[in-house]
DNA sequence: CTGTTAGCGCATTCAT
DNA sequence: ATGAATGCGCTAACAG
């Protein structure tokens, strides 16, 4: 590979001129100019990102940490975040925890190492407290995105979950519904927290009583599992809290025999891709997954822009997409 | 962020003796060395990355450029390329070209200007010719994935799309079908191309009469829908070379009316995630996206290890997932 | 308007 | 067993 002294020597310049044609950072003559950018096309020259970082201490890159790569929710944030740095002429570095703390340290620290304009977070479930401390101290900016920690000073972006689980539970409740399962999962993940509060919200304020609903959390899947398929009683209605969880739940449903929405009406958050091609048609509360990726670079190049205004965080609207699965319902008192 | 130089100051020694002791690469006194691991700990020295891979020219990354990361089969291959990645302690510098034949080139070389290792291309269905010769001349390993260019002298990894279609069809002739419609998309797409040549295959050596096959091709999304709402006479079995494709073709039966797989039979290549939970339940061709991103990488890494060895192309198997979609078919003789 | 020069932080060759 | 010194390729003072 060429470097700047062969072009230089070739335009019978010195370097400084040939990265100031290069960068555009002072007037050059045209003739000069004109001299310079021959010899690159010559020597086929182009320019050293590494050295060129390294002098300027800015590698024009931003690194991205997912905790399941696997996830088409994560999937659509890292495409966000993709399509939102490559406008900005920033290089995504892609590492994913797989929602193992370890792994998730040791992912951070090798982007940070690599001096990464910005670091995106999207933590683990089981997110090393000490992690999040240390990073307190880097002066690298970090955005949290998807699993929101209000206590940390930290740019963050999530969706507003506990509001679209009222929304959703609202809108189930004027269906007639009074008895719910909600199958949480693990709810050390805000996001999941945030899902299971908006449920106990909308049951509050409805005067249900908290003990006629059912609240399945825990990373147990086969506790999950049989509960769902010991299933008997008053439920009429079934949500699941994100998409492993819902397709767990799906199957067990099936297993036992019920039908959707005939038996039992369901509801998930995140849902399935291309799901209204296929039956039953799922009520979905849909994370607008890509556009909290863009939002997450935006966060992250406003900071860098002006690194000591205060942290924010942007809480991004779910949409509500009622299907089939929570049709037809029929309040006992209407039944014959 | 502490240097070498303030850890060397602090144990007492030279800086080269810190970096041997990093780097393991002489022998130091025992006495010596704990000074220095001390003096580690106490600055909370971190490597620089960007330095140590200047002065090596070796970054310990590999570039990875996809045509649609939006798509859950690039998902998936992204996701196996990073696994495979941070198995070898290599760092996945990620782009995506949108399909986009400039964007592609622009991210190719905003890979290879940070002096990426190597570089995992999924080509764009326009590829610039040009780009894919001016990358015969880099020294930077390239691997092709998914989309397979056997005359370009590239290691590759793509599916063995040819034969599983000749597969499916079989298993469909068997079923009794004689006249099909193949949604095959744009061909430029080399696996979209091998698909549709599989097809040609299967009918040929079945003796069937091609002008009787319906075969629609391009990218011309309304001309395909229309041509599938059109359809009458004797097709029956829809089979789609892609995910995008069959999401497509299913809207366009179902808008016309017809049951699959009561009034047609149907199957698809790619599929959709977690499909067996809904209806129709879709025979599908499963293409092993993410053991094919770690097979890139591996061809990659031994690529690395033997630059002069022959570049090879490896395929691997796809899994025919038969399901309801395709069952059920009576041959017209046998129909009371 | 252009050239000279000093590092960025590290690995490594050559001394000792 | 250790240190001194060089340079990877580039940008940005500083000097003319």
């Amino acid at each position: 590979m060429a470097t700047m002294v062969e072009v230089a020597r070739l335009a019978q310049v010195s370097i400084s001129t040939v990265s100031h044609v290069l960068n555009g950072t002072r007037n050059v003559e045209p003739e000069t100019r004109s001299r310079v950018v021959d010899a690159i096309e010559k020597t086929g020259y182009r320019q050293d990102a590494l050295a060129r970082a390294m002098r300027r201490s800015r590698t024009e890159s931003i690194g991205l940490v997912v905790s399941d790569a696997g996830e088409p929710a994560f999937a659509d944030m890292v495409h966000g975040v993709e399509d939102a740095a490559v406008e900005r002429g920033l290089t995504l570095v892609l590492a994913n925890s797989a929602e193992n703390p370890d792994r998730e340290r040791r992912a951070v620290h090798t982007l940070l190492d690599r001096r990464v304009d910005g670091l995106i977070l999207a933590c683990a479930a089981e997110s090393d407290p000490a992690l999040m401390v240390s990073l307190r101290e880097e002066k690298t900016p970090i955005v949290l995105l998807d699993r929101v920690f209000s206590d940390l000073p930290f740019d963050q972006v999530g969706a507003d979950n506990r509001d679209s689980m009222r929304r959703l539970i609202s809108h189930l409740l004027a269906a007639g519904h009074r008895n719910f399962v909600l199958v949480a999962g693990d709810v050390r993940v805000p996001t999941l927290r945030e899902r299971l509060e908006g449920f106990t919200d909308a049951i509050a304020s409805a005067g249900l009583a908290p003990s006629d609903q059912l609240v399945l959390t825990g990373t147990d899947e086969s506790a999950i599992r049989a509960a769902l398929r010991g299933l008997r009683g008053s439920a009429t209605a079934v949500v699941a809290a994100s998409t492993p969880l819902a397709a767990l739940a799906l199957e067990e449903l099936r297993a036992s025999g019920r039908g959707i929405p005939a038996d039992i009406a369901f509801a998930t958050f995140d849902g399935f891709n291309h799901s209204d091609l296929f039956e039953p048609r799922l009520t979905t509360v849909r994370q607008p997954a890509f556009d909290m990726g863009v939002a997450a670079v935006r966060l992250l190049v406003e900071r860098l822009a002006s690194p000591d205004s205060r942290p924010r965080i942007v809480r991004l609207q779910q949409q509500l997409e009622l299907r089939d699965s929570t049709e037809g319902f029929r309040p006992r008192e209407a039944r014959e």
